[in-house]
Order: C-alpha cells, then sequence, then structure tokens
DNA sequence: CGTATCTTCCAAACCGGTTCGAATTTATTT
DNA sequence: AAATAAATTCGAACCGGTTTGGAAGATACG
C-alpha cells in the first residue's frame, strides 16, 4: 500500500493525503480524520527511502565502527550504542552503522557524500581528535561523546570524569591514604586525560606526590588492570589506593591484590568508574566497590536526542552538556593500615 | 555532484554512466573508463536514498533492539553486533538498527512496512520464538544466529552448543569428575535448551547423574554465576566441576569457589565457553581457564556474508551452517581431589 | 452584486537514481 | 551490396514520497 493507492482509495490526491498524514494546516479536519483512519486501515506506512529522497533528510543518525579495531568489543560502547539507538528511537530515527575495512575516515566519506545520515556521532574522542575537523569539513552535523581540550566547538556529552577522580582521590586522602596509585585506559582518549588532570589537582591540593610512576594507562581490559596493579605493587614503595578508570581495570585489579596475599579494602583500598554495565556490577565485589557513576546508557539516550534537536533547527552552540557522577561509598574504600 | 551533473561534464545521458559504474556490458570499454575516472576525480557516490528507491533494495540488514530489556547490555550481543556491521560492510551493506521503546514487534512490523532493510537479523533466538514467524509472515527476509528445534527452515548460523558442553562433560569426566554442574544462561533461550541436552547426553553416557539440581540457569552475568555457584557449592554433595555457559558466569563462579576457601583447579574444576571477547581473556584467570571457545564476532561477520547472499538471490535452504567449537585446555580442568 | 479573503484541494514538478524500449552506429553474413 | 546481427548510446518512464503554484468554492465585506 502505497501512497498514490491510499489516495485513490480515498477518492483524494496524493497531496492532501501527504498533507493530511504530515498534520498540515490546510486540510480539512474531517477530511484528515478520513485519511487517517484509512492509513491505519491499511497499513499504511510511508516508504523510508522515498521520504529521504524527497526530504533530503535521511532519518538516521551515523555511527562508524573502525573494522579493524575492536572498539565495540568494548560492553562500554556497546552499552553506550543501545541507549543511543534508544534515544533515537524515541525521536523517530534509527542508526545507521558502518564498518567500514578500509580505513575508519573512509566510513565518514561514503557516508557523507551518500548523504545516508542527518547527524555522526562520535564516540571515543581522543585528545587530538582528527574526525571532528573532518566531519566539519565535509559539512556533516555531528554529536560526540566525550569532548576535547581544543576550541573547536561543537555539541557534545561528556560526564565530568576530572571531578570523579577528583572526588574519589579526594576521598582517598581523607581515609589517611598517601601514596594513590591510577590506573587508566587508553593515553590518547581524552577522557583519560581528564582524569589524569583531576588526579594530579587532587593529589596536589592534599600535599600527595603524583609522580608518572603511579599511572598506569593501557587498555581497559582486566588483563591490562592486573599487569598494571602487579607491577605498582612490586615498587619499593607500594600504593595503598587505586583508582580504576572502569569495572574491567578493577576486576583485574582486585585480582591482583588477591594474588599478592592483601585484601580488598583492609589492605589496599580500590575505588573504580563504574558506567552501569549490568554484566559487572560493584556489588558484586568481595568487598563491595566503592564507585563513580554514571550511567553511558542514558548518555547514549541524550546524545540521541541532542542530535533530534540539531535536526531540527536547534543552536549547536546551546547543544552540550557535561554530567556530574555520582560518588557511591561501599567497602571497597577504607583507611590504610597501620604499621 | 549528482548523475545528472556528472553526465553532463562527460557529455553522456544519465543512463550509460549509470551503467557504466554499475558494470553492466553493454557500455564500451574505454567509455567506461573515462566514466570511473571521472567519478573519482568529482568525489561522486551515489545518493543512497535514490538507489534504494530505485531499486527497491534498501542496501541495509536491520537489527531490532527490544528497548525495555537490556540486550546489548550484554557484551556477547555488542561483540556480535560488531561483527555483523563488520560482514555487512564488506559486502557493501550497512546495517540499520532500530529501538523501539513500543515492543520489539512494534519495530519488525515498521522496517518491514516502510521498506527499510533487505533482510532481518535476530540473535538469542528463544526455544518458542515467535519473530521467526511475525518475519515471515510479514514476508520478510530473516537471519538468524542461533537456531530453534521446530521444523520451521530459515537461514541460520549456530554454534554446536550441545558437543561443546558434551566435550567438556566428557574431558572432566575422564578427569575422574562424578558429579558435574552446569551454570547457564537464561533457560528460554535455545542455547540454552542446546547446552541443556548436550550435558544430560554427556552425563548419561558417563553414567552419572544429571539431576535438575545440578542445573543453574539465570542471566548470564557475574552476579548470577556467583549466586549459583554459591548454592551448588552449600549442597550436601557439592559438584567438583562447573561447566559455564558465559565467561562472566565462570567469573563469577570463580570467584564463589575462592570465597568457599577452594582453589580452582586443584580443588574444583572449572570449563567455561569463551565468545572470545577481549574484555575477558580466560589466560587472565588464576588459574587460567579451560575453555570451549568459538568466536562470535566471526560469527557475526559470516551472517552478514549470508544475509548479503539472501539478498543476491541464494537458495534460502543451502545457506545455514553450524560451527564446531574448540575445546582448549587450561589449568583450570583437573583430576578431581582424592578424599 | 462585485470583489477580496479563506479554506480546501489538486496537477505537476521535483528528489536522484535505475531500467525499458528504441535509435544509431558498426560489424558480420549472404 | 543488401540484409542481418551486435555493440553502444539515449530518451523517457518509473520508484514513492514532498512541495510549489494555482484553482475552485465558500465566506466576508463594502
Amino acid at each position: 500500500m502505497n501512497l498514490r493507492e491510499l489516495a485513490q482509495h480515498l477518492g483524494l490526491s496524493k497531496t492532501t493525503v501527504s498533507r493530511a498524514l504530515n498534520g498540515f494546516s490546510e486540510v480539512n479536519e474531517e477530511t484528515r480524520l478520513r485519511v487517517l483512519e484509512a492509513a491505519r486501515r491499511f497499513n499504511y506506512t510511508p516508504n523510508v527511502s522515498a521520504k529521504r529522497l524527497a526530504t533530503g533528510e535521511s532519518g538516521a543518525f551515523g555511527v562508524v565502527l573502525p573494522g579493524a579495531s575492536a572498539e565495540m568489543a568494548d560492553p562500554v560502547f556497546g552499552e553506550f550504542l543501545a541507549g543511543l539507538a534508544d534515544g533515537a528511537g524515541r525521536c523517530g530515527r534509527d542508526l545507521y552503522v558502518n564498518a567500514t575495512f578500509d580505513g575508519e575516515e573512509a566510513g565518514y566519506l561514503r557516508l557523507a557524500r551518500a548523504k545516508a545520515v542527518d547527524v555522526m556521532i562520535l564516540a571515543n574522542l581522543k585528545v587530538e581528535d582528527l574526525r571532528i575537523r573532518l566531519l566539519s569539513h565535509l559539512g556533516l552535523q555531528t554529536v560526540t561523546c566525550g569532548r576535547t581540550a581544543g576550541s573547536l566547538v561543537y555539541p557534545h556529552l561528556d560526564i565530568d570524569h576530572e571531578d570523579g577522580v577528583r572526588r574519589a582521590v579526594d576521598l582517598l586522602a581523607g581515609l589517611g591514604h598517601r601514596a594513590i596509585a591510577l590506573v587508566s585506559g587508553p593515553a590518547d582518549l581524552s577522557a583519560s586525560e581528564q582524569r589524569l588532570v583531576g588526579w594530579h589537582g587532587a593529589l596536589g591540593r592534599h600535599g600527595l606526590a603524583s609522580e608518572a610512576g603511579l599511572v598506569a594507562a593501557g587498555p581497559a581490559t582486566e588483563g591490562h588492570g592486573y599487569r598494571a596493579t602487579r607491577a605498582l605493587l612490586a615498587s619499593p614503595t607500594p600504593p595503598t589506593a587505586f583508582v580504576c578508570a572502569s569495572m574491567f581495570l578493577a576486576s583485574g585489579c582486585c585480582r591482583a591484590i588477591a594474588d599478592c596475599g592483601l585484601r580488598v579494602g583492609s589492605d589496599v583500598s580500590v575505588i573504580a568508574h563504574d558506567d552501569g554495565l549490568a554484566t559487572v556490577r560493584p556489588e558484586a565485589f568481595e568487598p563491595a566497590l566503592t564507585t563513580t557513576f554514571s550511567s553511558i546508557r542514558a548518555a547514549g539516550v541524550r546524545i540521541g536526542e541532542l542530535a533530534a534537536g540539531l535536526v531540527e533547527g536547534a543552536d549547536p552552540a546551546a547543544l552540550s552538556e557535561v554530567w556530574a557522577v555520582d560518588l557511591i561509598f561501599r567497602d571497597s574504600a577504607q583507611a590504610p593500615p597501620r604499621r
């Protein structure tokens, strides 16, 4: 059932039917009801391809996965995507996911030139993220999850990583810890840089050392968390507390602590950032993990809404948000043992 | 730059240019080269919306995420999706992801009626999966990740869960274990049912008991793995070996074993199914986990290719695959302690 | 009653591709 | 040399919507 057939059934023109369905004012209310009723009865849904061609809008938001890299292997990214799809769905849009095997850049070029999406979504921002420049050069509107320090303005949503780490360090320092390590994600990520800034600042304010030796950046995996923690604990003056950038890092961190014959909480404190994944809950740790919390899924939902706003002509400059994180106190953060 | 402009530049008709680009035989080779060269020079990429409208093909595969449920919260599903996007990309297709908040069924209806996708992809098949019927009723081609026991034929790719569990049990029984528990995912999943069948069969062949009390189905999370294992270990005759359906379940399982003052491997054996997620590696466990392995990402890639084949007219009946799993022996499976 | 203003509807053009049927040119056969 | 076949190319229709520019009829106003 297409528009022409529907119009014929009703004895109306395509124009009138189209307008009735899209809520234009110049159509008789009685006619409109008749049209809506018929559309429902015949299960009429406009062909998206035709609609897109006519309007120039694609009705979808784009996500490009770098083919080689295992970005989606990252469960946090997967969860973000779920939220994004959800948020987009609520605004009547869909997600257009492209995985390019000939380079991420090629993916953006293709989607832009083919006019396949209205807005591009970028996540996992790098400290120096070339993609932003590329997209603005291609004239493609963009919303990012995360933000860079540069002067470029673009719609984004980020969480306050810096403040999260700062508050975690404040808590640990208040408990009496003097050597607080940072087990972080990839160093080239903007979020990692922000954490580092928060860590440096907070330690400085407490008059504590913040040597580079206390920071271990690497992939956000259990394995890296384990190896980094083992290495840090093996130093002559091992840290008594660890701040981890993700639950997976924290998982490895706790395993390393146990392997060294120490107990999380009473011997070594751990605070992790929790993105709210269902598979790895802080309460499931023994002892339960103290966390900084912010739902990555909710962030995805919101970004979908922001992107929809952008399409509908909202002011891009007024479309950014930075979310505060919650510090949730549990048993893995305690005063360091006296000696 | 669109087709008409490109044709004008070349002094050719739209028809010829279109045909040259799409590899039709009835265009002079010299002309074709001229066209291809010009297309490259002007960065011409066909407008996808127009192409879709004209061909009736959408060039995309559909995935519907149940809005309320947290399916993508499942990292395994995320990884599958990454592979799927990859495989689709290699065949020149994209993924169209729809998250419906008014029910999963509505999502399928919408995508089908709007002709938004060429093939629908279904994952996490249920024992009785109504979606297959719905989609075949809607006339939408479908490829599934997983298969049901019923008589319906549809293109699918599945891994041999039954054989995986069977081989795991064989190994454990061979080592001398007499009480082998199964820590499984949601009971309504077809994969869980297959595992159960494999477990029952293998135990029976070894003359061992397979009471319902030795099976714990539930969400595939660390938490369920932990609770289930604790409960099983607390029984009067605790199992000496656990077969886990996922790495997350195994993670909780190992934690529970440690919490009971036992050691994985020497006291209690554990075998898990590994989908190949980068964040949770079996080597990272202490001791390293014995696993049945099959890359869910590779499965996603292949399903993308199968779906492309379906669009190109391959015989649906000949488009199914069941992959064998690898049994990878590591230290978590050992002979039970003598007593 | 003639004219201006609304309201309501429509025919036709357009979005940017694909494809059918026919026309033109070139090669082959008789 | 005429007839036939093959190789190229093109004009026009089509996919299914949206949108522009009127047109017809109803209502209001002077």
